[in-house]
RNA sequence: GCCCCCAUCGGCUAGUGGCCUAGGCCUCCGCCCUUUCAAGGCGGCAACACGGGUUCGAAUCCCGUUGGGGGUACCA
């Protein structure tokens, strides 16, 4: 049934910290390959041999292994394939596709701004292809090193059916002769790129869309060599909210920072999916396996997209929300202990804490502010005191509910809420009125987990402790 | 300069000729939850870039303009 096998990659250059726009470019052809039973293959472009690392190397690998994106094939790396490239170039020249180009930088340089200057495409002229025997022997006893550079053959276009464009087409003539074997005899992209597809029998091309207008160049190497051609399907861009490429200025755009700051790989990955591709008019929270069985190519959308950190912020504590109580807590310890918090040395204290944020946090980075309180001694937010100590009602709230929990018999958050709920009738102060000023006292802030879950937690000494200590602020400062 | 791509609310998007006085989500604003709130509930603001066609009928098709993006390297 399956009709033909889906044979995809992923071929970072390892050159720098994982972007999130190739992680998204990663994200997608994984959930192609997953979708339909295919391959994905993933490779190392690493010919840049001056800025790539093995660092690198090993941060992509560790992101993509948190993000949850395997792979079938690889990975396997360019560098271990230079003989592959030389030998076929050679082969190319010696079948007339490819010619020796004795051009200087310079020379190319004055080339094209003569071009520019007359309004023509910057395109090379292709004078080195019509050297003599002759002129070749005295550019080599010049001691120049020749590039070599593949015949493109001007005449009629270049046309693909874009997975997901459509037809696009370029004029062949707009092209050029464009090098692939640098003089230093090591491949540009535009060879090993297609080479390595070649061989790893890739049958869709996936990725950004900023590559399309390097197909014509990569198709003529497929024609060169007389493979068969793949289907190409080019991406959105991913903007920063200037609508400009994302970069590091506009903040966080590296994968491995989302992970510190205490996201969820599915959330990244649930966020990543939706830029780009929806499921319908309605369907925004999904698992990876949801993603997995929903992902099309079909609906995957051309127009660039806006990087929304406010919606991924969102998005990732509905997933906090999907975790299981167990797996909240320990993705909440692991967060502590990656983050070398001062919390992270009482796991049980962390445990018990948990349930009562599950439901509140986005960030798990929110967790030391948010529940600091009930790990050691309150650290009081003077916004939050100066509210209290300016409401007329607080000292009678405090009083009040001081005494009822006093006589709380089991201490539990039922008895704690009855006892809190009894001070409020005899007081005949509102809820939020009475409960705001305890808050403010066993938390220090107005913001908290729930409110009795809370005072369980703290005990009834350090509880009753606590408001006593926030009442006396009355005599001292009223 | 030249080539290519893109164009629905502030953002992500649904929409493939009539179901659209354009739907959902995020943000923002307001209200509610006899517990604050960053959680939850409810409600609100807010868009088919512009101009021509085609058609009985256009957000949807065609052309142009404008705007944005990408490419134009012995980077990938």
């Amino acid at each position: 049934m399956p009709n033909e096998a889906v044979r995809v990659r992923f071929p970072p250059s390892p050159t720098g910290l994982l972007h999130v726009g190739s992680a998204r470019t990663a994200l997608y052809n994984w959930l192609y390959a997953r979708h339909t039973g295919g391959v994905l293959v993933l490779r190392f472009e690493d010919t840049d041999r001056a800025r790539s690392t093995p660092e690198a190397i090993d941060q992509a690998l560790r992101v993509l292994e948190w993000l949850g994106i395997d792979w079938d094939e690889g990975p396997t790396r360019q560098t271990e394939r230079m003989d592959e490239y030389v030998s076929t170039a050679e082969r190319l020249v010696a079948d007339g596709r490819a010619y020796p180009c004795y051009c200087t930088a310079e020379e190319l340089d004055a080339e094209r701004s003569e071009r520019q200057k007359q309004g023509l495409p910057l395109t090379y002229s292709g004078r080195c292809r019509r050297l003599t025997d002759a002129e070749r022997r005295k550019f080599e006893e010049e001691g120049r090193t020749p590039a070599i550079r593949l015949v493109f053959d001007p005449a009629g276009e270049t046309v693909i059916e874009d997975v997901i464009r459509g037809v696009v087409r370029w004029d062949n003539a707009l092209q050029g002769d464009f090098i692939i074997l640098r003089s230093d005899r090591t491949p540009t992209y535009q060879f090993a790129n297609p080479l390595d597809d070649i061989a790893a029998s890739i049958t869709h091309v996936l990725r950004g869309e900023d590559l399309l207008s390097s197909t014509p160049r990569q198709l003529a190497v497929y024609r060169a060599v007389g493979a068969p051609e793949p289907r190409f399907g080019h991406l959105p861009m991913i903007l920063g909210p200037d609508k400009k490429k994302l970069s590091k200025r506009h903040g966080a755009v590296s994968v491995e920072e989302f992970r510190d700051r205490g996201y969820l790989a599915d959330a990244v990955v649930n966020y990543l999916a939706l830029i780009g591709w929806s499921f319908d008019d309605r369907t925004t929270v999904m698992t990876r396996d949801e993603l997995v069985e929903r992902f099309t190519l079909e609906r995957v959308n051309p127009s660039p997209g806006v990087f929304d950190e406010a919606k991924l912020e969102w998005l990732n504590g509905e997933h906090l929300r999907l975790l299981t109580p167990g797996r909240f807590t320990s993705e909440l310890q692991r967060y502590l202990d990656l983050e070398g918090s001062a919390l992270a040395a009482q796991p049980e204290r962390v445990a018990e804490v948990a349930p009562i944020v599950q439901e509140k946090l986005r960030e798990l980075s929110q967790f030391e502010g948010f529940a600091g309180f009930l790990f050691g001694p309150v650290e009081y937010d003077e916004e939050a005191v100066r509210r209290v100590v300016d409401d007329p009602d607080a000292p009678r709230a405090l009083e009040s509910a001081r005494a009822a929990l006093e006589q709380v018999a089991d201490w539990d958050a039922e008895a704690i809420e009855e006892a809190l709920r009894g001070a409020c009738e005899e007081t005949g102060l509102k809820p939020r009125v009475l409960f705001g000023p305890v808050r403010v006292a066993i938390s220090g802030r107005t913001v908290a987990p729930g409110l009795f879950e809370s005072l369980q937690l703290l005990g009834r000494d350090e509880s009753l402790a606590r408001i006593a200590a926030l009442g006396r602020r009355f005599v001292t400062e009223g």
